[in-house]
DNA sequence: CGCGGAATTGATTTGCGTCAACACACGTGG
DNA sequence: CCACGTGTGTTGACGCAAATCAATTCCGCG
C-alpha cells in the first residue's frame, strides 16, 4: 500500500513542526513525536487507508492533498474531507475505535507522516500538551464537519461555491483572484456535488461577476458574492 | 435564559456519574466535576444557547432532549444533532473557539448540567483522565458527524429512516418493535428531512413490512430492512 | 366535547444527479 | 508537424428525490 518509508529528515521535521498539531507542543513532546514519525511518498490516486482495516496509525499531510471518503454498497463514493498540507487525518481513532471508518486516497503525489497510535496515546497520558493538541485538532475537525452538514442542508450549489470562494478570499470587498490548489473534480466532491453541478454553479455565478479560466478564478465584486 | 440553577443533588450526581464523559474519570476528578456542575431545568422549546454568544460553558443532558441547530440568513433552520440523556454538547468549544457556533433548544422539558469551561480546562491539564474523556467524547462526536455527512450525501430518505431504525433495533433478524423517544418532527430534522418527507419515507417502507402507529413502529422483517 | 398542535396526503416546483455528447488541453508517436 | 488518445471540464436533455405549499385528518388534552 505505501511506498518506502523512512524517518523524517531535517526538511520534513521542519514541515511537521509547523503543523497545527505539533506547533503547540512542549519541546520534549515535539522531539519525541518527530522521532516516531515515519515519512512516506504516495503516488497520485494511491489508496492510503481502507475503510474497515484495523486502525494502527494516523497521518499528517506534508505535501499534496488527501481525500477522505466512504463507499456505499452500490459503489458510489461520498467525500468526507479533503486534507491539505498541515492537516491530520484519522486522528479521531486515537480514542475512537479499532477500525478505520473511511478510506483515504492521495489526490496527487503526496508526502505523509505516519504516527503509531499506541505510541501517541502513551505520550498523551504523560504530557498534557500532547493531549491539549489532540483536543484542539479534534475540536476543529468537529466544528468544520458540523459546518459541512449545515452547508449541505441549507445551501444550494451556487451558494456553497460562493461560500468556498469567500473563505479563501483575502479581501473584504472589491475584486480578487484565486487559484484552486487542486482540480475541480476534487472541489466538487468536497462540496458534495457532482462535477457537472459544480460546473453549472460556476456558470450561474458569472452573473455575479465570477470568471473561471482553468484553475484561476476572478471575482469581480466580493461583496456581491456575499449576498449569495 | 435558564431557569433556576442549583448544585447537583444526590439523584443528579448519580445520573451524571453514569454519562460517557464522567464514568471513566479518576475518583478525584469525578468528585470535583460533580461539585462544579450546575443543574437547571429548562422548559420545552426554551433556547439554551444562542449562536454567536460568548461560550463560557458546555452542557450535559440529564433528562429530556436537546436540539442543536443553525439558522440561515433567510430564517430556515438545519439540525446538527439531537442530544439524548447522557450526551454532552458544546464540549467542542473547550479548545475550539470563543463563541457558540450553533444554537441549542430544549425539545421537551429537560434537565441539564452546566460546566464552566475554564474550570474544566484547568482540570484537564492536571488530570489525564479528564483529558482522555474529553478526547473520547470529541472523537465519538466527530465520527458520528462524519457519518451524518455521508448519510446525507449517499442515502435517500427511506434509506436514512431504515438506517435509523436498524441502529436502535435490538434484534439481528425477525420482527421488532420500537418506540420513538421524541416526536417525528424532531426525527425528521435529525435525518435532514422535512417532516412531510419523513412521513412519505415511512409510508414507502410499509411495503418492507414497517408499520407506524403514533410513536410505535413495528418492523416485520429486520433483515428485509437491511437491504435498503 | 371541542380545541390546537402534530402528522399525513396531494399537487407543484426546484435542485441536482445521471447520461451522453462535445470542447479543450496535454502528451505521444508516427 | 499533424494525427491521435486520454483525461478533464463544459453543456444539454432528462428524470428523480425532496422541499414547498395547501388541505385535511389524526390525536392528545384541557
Amino acid at each position: 500500500m505505501l511506498d518506502k518509508n523512512h524517518k523524517a529528515n531535517i526538511r520534513e521535521r521542519g514541515l511537521l513542526a509547523k503543523t497545527a498539531f505539533l506547533k503547540a507542543l512542549s519541546p520534549t513532546a515535539l522531539s519525541r513525536l518527530l522521532d516516531i514519525a515515519h515519512i512516506s511518498m504516495v503516488p497520485s490516486r494511491a489508496t492510503i487507508i481502507r475503510e474497515g482495516d484495523p486502525a494502527s496509525a494516523f497521518y499528517c499531510v506534508l505535501t499534496g492533498y488527501v481525500r477522505l471518503y466512504r463507499v456505499s454498497r452500490d459503489g458510489r463514493q461520498a467525500d468526507i474531507r479533503v486534507c491539505s498540507p498541515g492537516d491530520m487525518f484519522a486522528e479521531c481513532l486515537i480514542y475512537g475505535g479499532e477500525k478505520y471508518r473511511f478510506s483515504a486516497q492521495a489526490a496527487e503525489n503526496a508526502n505523509l507522516a505516519r504516527f503509531d497510535m499506541q505510541e501517541v496515546r502513551e505520550l498523551a497520558e504523560q504530557d498534557p500538551t500532547v493531549a491539549k493538541s489532540i483536543m484542539t485538532v479534534l475540536s476543529d475537525h468537529l466544528l468544520s464537519t458540523m459546518d459541512c452538514v449545515v452547508n449541505d442542508r441549507l445551501h444550494t450549489a451556487p451558494q456553497r461555491v460562493a461560500d468556498y470562494l469567500l473563505t479563501r478570499c483575502p479581501m473584504e470587498s472589491g475584486s480578487a483572484s484565486i487559484r484552486l490548489p487542486y482540480q475541480k473534480n476534487l472541489l466538487a466532491g468536497m462540496l458534495g456535488l457532482a462535477p457537472e453541478a459544480l460546473s453549472r454553479a460556476f456558470s450561474s455565478l458569472r452573473r455575479t461577476g465570477v470568471t473561471v479560466r482553468g484553475r484561476v478564478i476572478q471575482i469581480g465584486d466580493v461583496s456581491a458574492l456575499k449576498d449569495v
